[in-house]
DNA sequence: CGACTTTGACCCGCGC
DNA sequence: GCGCGGGTCAAAGTCG
């Protein structure tokens, strides 16, 4: 059991948290704030102003400052204090409205939550919960070490069709080192032997091309699945069916877009390059890198600049690592993962409804991840894709992207970057339920605080993926994230599920600035 | 000398 | 079947 996941969190413990709290900081001192507003402004016409928040005013009453004496003093300080005024009913407004989505979004995801569970009894019992160390994701076919346990996990969209369901297996490999070395390395190979003989059908998944998850996704899925995944169903809305019950597997990606002059982003993991390719439609060169911290480690990235604004680097990850990761790479490593995860239990469902989807995550990540910009999900790619875009970084607006960008779609993770162990992060595992229809856009908050990172969105986001795709328990990660942390940016996230059906694999992309 | 990068060839899936 | 594009392999070169 060494699930790299459940690891430290150690998100790149660079850099403090960025997290804002919301509520703990800023509400109160808005509640300060406001207390004495009041007082002063009496004549104001001043809405009562309810924060949503209870933010109980009365009896701080700030009279500290008041009470000057002169009366010209005191019509200055009134002034003063009118304006200020003003400025703290927008802020409360905005954190009304910020409750009242978590508030939305907490009823929904109870629902969903309830949901998942009945199914899950009633559906998959038996899903047999395959611990995994790291996962490895293999591509389109799990080698199987002879020793792996499998899991099948069905999802079958109960709203959706039910030709929707999909097998997949995921191998768990617990002895595994090698396995993942073969899976990843040799793709080739795997058509010649794949079958070994020894393979029950299991072997070859089921899946023409499905693929199994890897060990990697396993532990996302592991967990996700049980829970989150098969719950994950949204509530209905029919689905557009896809071909996916035919479609291949694809690996999940997770793409980084972050602003960087810099050809490489350190994620503490070692690579080496193995290719580079002129990308069609885009001048500057993609590189593939592989990870040679470990032998048999099968996760790759591309690093690629963006096409229109080449300042903006864009990292894609796929795999999950199969040995441990310094602190500094954990944060990445889990990010792959969650983002699998997210990407399954989006994909799964809603393929086709990007909305709820889209909304869902959204809700989460924006909530969860403060400073990210958005974070986008898409289904349709060759694989589904998972983008953070670190791009637009501070002060954005929560919003909801229902990008599709043709190549991919970009969801906020977390960086590599350093930062410090973000507790939230690791300790809550986020995972956006796939269906989830939270609210649509976000609220859009921007706060004045210029002072986000990035960052700690992105780790935040990915921590809370990458730990435990539990639903419910990623469910109250994200709300006590959501709640705990601040808004500062915005970000939104958005899923466009086209069609991809399934989602073996993870890979994140980060692009960094 | 080992690890990594460079770079053209090769493989494979996909669309026409 | 052919061409295209994405991705990978692997020999040769580079670096410390
Ligand atoms: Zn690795």
């Amino acid at each position: 059991m060494d699930n790299p996941h459940p690891r430290e969190l150690t998100f790149l413990p660079s850099r403090d948290v960025k997290e804002v709290d919301f509520f703990s900081s800023s509400s109160s001192t808005a509640a300060d704030q406001d207390h004495t507003t009041h007082h002063h402004a009496s004549s104001f016409p001043h809405h009562p102003v309810n924060t949503g928040l209870n933010l109980t005013c009365e009896t701080t009453g700030i009279s500290t400052s008041k009470g000057s004496p002169n009366a010209d003093n005191t019509e200055s300080e009134r002034k003063m204090v009118e304006g200020e005024l003003r400025r703290l009913q927008e802020e409360n407004r905005k954190l009304r409205s910020m409750v009242d989505q978590i508030a939305k979004s907490y009823s929904q995801l109870q629902a969903q939550l309830f949901m998942a569970l009945q199914k899950q009894k009633l559906t998959h019992h038996h899903q047999n919960t395959g611990v995994k160390s790291n996962g490895m994701i293999s591509g389109e076919k799990a080698v199987e070490g002879d020793g792996r346990a499998k899991v099948e996990m069905k999802n079958n969209d109960a709203s959706v069709s039910g030709d929707e369901k999909r097998e997949r297996e995921v191998s768990a490999s617990n002895n595994n080192g090698n396995n993942a070395e073969e899976v990843m390395s040799k793709k080739h190979d795997e058509n010649d032997d794949d079958n070994e003989g020894d393979e029950d059908g299991l072997t070859k998944l089921h899946l023409g091309k499905q693929v199994a998850a890897s060990a990697t996704e396993e532990d996302v899925l592991e967990r996700s699945s049980s829970q989150s995944w098969g719950s994950c169903k949204t509530p209905n809305l029919e689905e557009p069916k896809l071909p996916s019950s035919d479609l291949p597997f694809r690996k999940a990606r997770v793409s980084v877009r972050a602003r960087s002059e810099a050809p490489l982003i350190s994620d503490g993991c070692q690579w080496r390059k193995y290719g580079q390719k002129m990308a069609k439609g885009n001048p500057s060169p993609r590189a593939y890198y592989r990870c040679t911290m470990a032998a048999g480690c099968p996760v790759r990235k591309q690093v690629q600049r963006c096409a229109e604004d080449s300042t903006v680097l864009i990292t894609t990850y796929e795999g999950n690592h199969n040995h441990p990761l310094p602190p500094a790479a954990t944060a990445m490593a889990n990010t792959t993962s969650a983002a699998a995860a997210m990407l399954l239990s989006g994909s799964t469902s809603s393929s086709s409804k990007e909305t709820l989807a889209t909304s869902a995550a959204g809700g989460y990540f924006s909530s969860s991840m403060p400073y990210t910009s958005m974070a986008t999900l898409s289904a349709s790619a060759p694989f589904p894709t998972i983008t953070l875009d670190l791009t637009h970084n501070h002060h954005n607006a929560l919003q909801l992207h229902r990008v599709v960008p043709p190549p991919g779609v970009t969801f906020p993770l977390p960086l590599h970057a350093v930062t410090p162990p973000h507790q939230l992060i690791a300790g809550h595992p986020f995972l956006i339920s796939n269906h989830q229809k939270l609210m649509p856009p976000l609220v859009h908050r921007q706060q004045p605080q210029p002072s986000n990172n990035s960052p700690s969105m992105v780790e935040t986001v990915s921590a809370a993926i990458a730990s435990d795709p539990n639903f419910t328990a990623a469910v109250a990660a994200a709300l006590s994230s959501i709640i705990g942390s601040s808004s500062n940016g915005g970000s939104a996230i958005s899923v466009s599920p086209n069609g991809s059906p399934q989602l073996p694999q993870s890979c994140t992309t980060y692009s960094t600035n």
